[in-house]
DNA sequence: CTGAAAGCGCTAACAC
DNA sequence: GTGTTAGCGCTTTCAG
């Protein structure tokens, strides 16, 4: 509570005073230098900056938001869980908002934390964002906040109405319908789907996906297996399902949920992929040295980080300005060696692919 | 460039003299209750609270940082990866962070940034941090840096020197020491090491904690295998490796080099674990669920982070304390049925664990 | 226990 | 192109 930071013992912090002094200057000069702002001569550009070298002049940002009412920070509210998915959507998003020339600040909202939303997005309002992105892919209760920035709801629906909203998707539904597909293009009367844990909307997204496919095709629709994303789940989906000769192909929401169903699987003696495919959904590359190489759907974090920062850059910069179309994401099937035609199946063989 | 934050329209954003106003007290004392200061009349904190909550007062910042000198967060330089390892203990490093009443700022620095370290910090700085955690696992050249708040090295040592300086280790070299030993224990003659990307510390810590085990048992040193964490290097490695029958254990400096070089000697004909024993390193559960199942080390990212976080908030709220020392993490071996003895080896049996 | 005055370091207006 | 003046919203003195 009672925190005391130490400034640089003896000299002094410099300030954007000693800085105009140093290059006989203003100190709205400094400011215009620093700020990039035109109507500044090259050579008292040229001044300021080696004042402010020399001196180690570090704006103070507090006081510029102050003033300005700018951060040049965004928020991002997310679920603190290492996942590959979730995890590398982070590190994306960190590069995008980086790029774009804002700091980054992270809220992390465990699954279960009665705040939830609402608590994350308030404390990232009071620290000061100049932008949001909530990237947490659970179901909440209502979420009421009062939000004068612009949000980026990045891979799930607005949660909440802010003053401006943008939405981009990772394709979870299109991914989803391009795995279900490649199952039923092998020839596979239908295709049962392994979904992930029951609050995410990316689970949801996936058996909208996969309804979809299936319907298009008119396969009947087996009943859904219920996992929470681990491979712990996987394993239990397997076991059940090993003792059903009907199965021949499953689609499972996440890479990891895969492997423990195939382990399972093969525990069970049941062959993959002759006698049972499984297809993933994530792309993390270590799967593609497995038994058997896992074909999954890679998701298109970096395109739809960067494309959502862009987005909720330009509603930042631009309040007044309209709010481009989001472009739907590429759709990318990764073919390995856990997915082959059905047992009885006599048409095209399985494609092998790294 | 030229933003333009929109405060919300219509009705301004409340400041605390709004709330002094309504509760009919001073600014002051709003100040004392919304910062838990003693010397307030209960009557004049319920009032104040009430006010606040009614207006929806969100205290400013920005305002509070320029003329208190504290931030209220801590800021952390991470490498933007998304690997199992460092996803996981950027996810600890918040809630640790979090819990500590401190929002998180993040930097990544992308391996082959030039500014590298330093500038990741410096920006860090310029954004307004109450400390850092420097938990950038690559070895850089010198970092000088000038820095006024207390720094965490966190699984690394100091890469330079601060104003306070603490250190955190995940303890690198004491599970390294444990796989190799776990191998030599089960009667393998020696155990060969894949190492890790070439700059970072965690494949130094790991290489040095193989070569103390093997010399306590006055076991012969085999030549290095380079790798680079991906499954990719260590399917190369494994394919190296499995024309070499002299090889009976490796210790693999990653979960994920370990699978990738398991692929590959099972492709080559090799018998795992019967002919050639594999230990991996993290810890990551999905392993446990692919064949044979992974014998690894886990790194106990909860406790390294939790600790470091802790004496760094000492370092920050008490700059006059001395640091408490800081304790070694636990030394976690998850056996599993990736090891067993080597082939010639009468001795005990592999234990089979989850 | 409470309040009044001062000012943190910067940028927004407006002059020049 | 540049400088001057004012003030962002809060916490810190220091009196009461």
């Amino acid at each position: 509570m009672a925190a005391t930071v130490g400034r640089s013992e003896g000299s002094a912090v410099p300030r954007s005073a000693d800085v105009a002094r140093l290059a006989g200057v203003s100190r709205k000069t400094v400011s215009r230098v620093l700020n990039n702002e035109p109507y500044v001569s090259e050579e008292a550009r040229t001044k300021v900056l080696a004042a402010a070298a020399e001196l180690g002049y570090r704006l103070n940002q507090a006081a510029r938001t102050l003033v300005s009412g700018r951060t040049g920070s965004i928020g991002v509210v997310a679920l603190g869980t290492a996942g590959y998915g979730t995890a590398s959507l982070l590190v994306h998003i960190e590069r995008a908002v980086r790029d774009a020339g804002y700091a980054l600040r992270v809220v992390n909202t465990p699954d279960g934390n009665p705040a939830g939303i609402a608590g994350a997005v308030e404390s990232l309002l009071e620290q000061g964002v100049d932008g949001v992105i909530v990237s947490e892919p659970i179901v909440e209760g209502d979420v009421s906040v009062r939000v004068d920035v612009p949000v980026l709801f990045l891979g799930a629906p607005p949660a909440f109405t802010g003053s401006r909203t943008v939405t981009a998707s990772v394709g979870s539904y299109a991914l989803a319908r391009a795995a279900t597909e490649h199952l039923l293009d092998l020839g596979h009367a239908t295709v049962h789907h392994l979904a992930g844990a029951r609050r995410w909307y990316a689970t949801k997204d996936r058996i909208e996906g996969w309804r979809a496919a299936l319907a298009a095709r008119g396969a009947h629709e087996p009943p859904l297996l219920n996992g929470d994303w681990s491979a712990a789940s996987g394993y239990a989906a397997g076991r059940e399902l090993a003792s059903d000769s009907s199965v021949t192909a499953v689609f499972a929401a996440g890479d990891e949920m895969a492997i423990g169903l195939i382990h399972a699987l093969r525990e069970a003696g049941r062959r993959v992929p002759e006698e049972i495919s499984v297809v993933g959904f994530d792309g993390n590359p270590v799967f593609a040295y497995v038994s058997p190489p896992l074909t999954t759907v890679r998701q298109p974090f970096d395109t739809a980080a960067r494309q959502g920062v862009g987005l909720l850059v330009h509603a930042i910069e631009r309040p007044d300005a309209e709010v481009p179309p989001a472009s739907e994401p590429p759709v990318e099937l990764i073919v390995r060696g856990s997915t082959a035609p059905p047992p009885s199946h006599k048409g095209r063989s399985p494609l092998h692919t790294t």
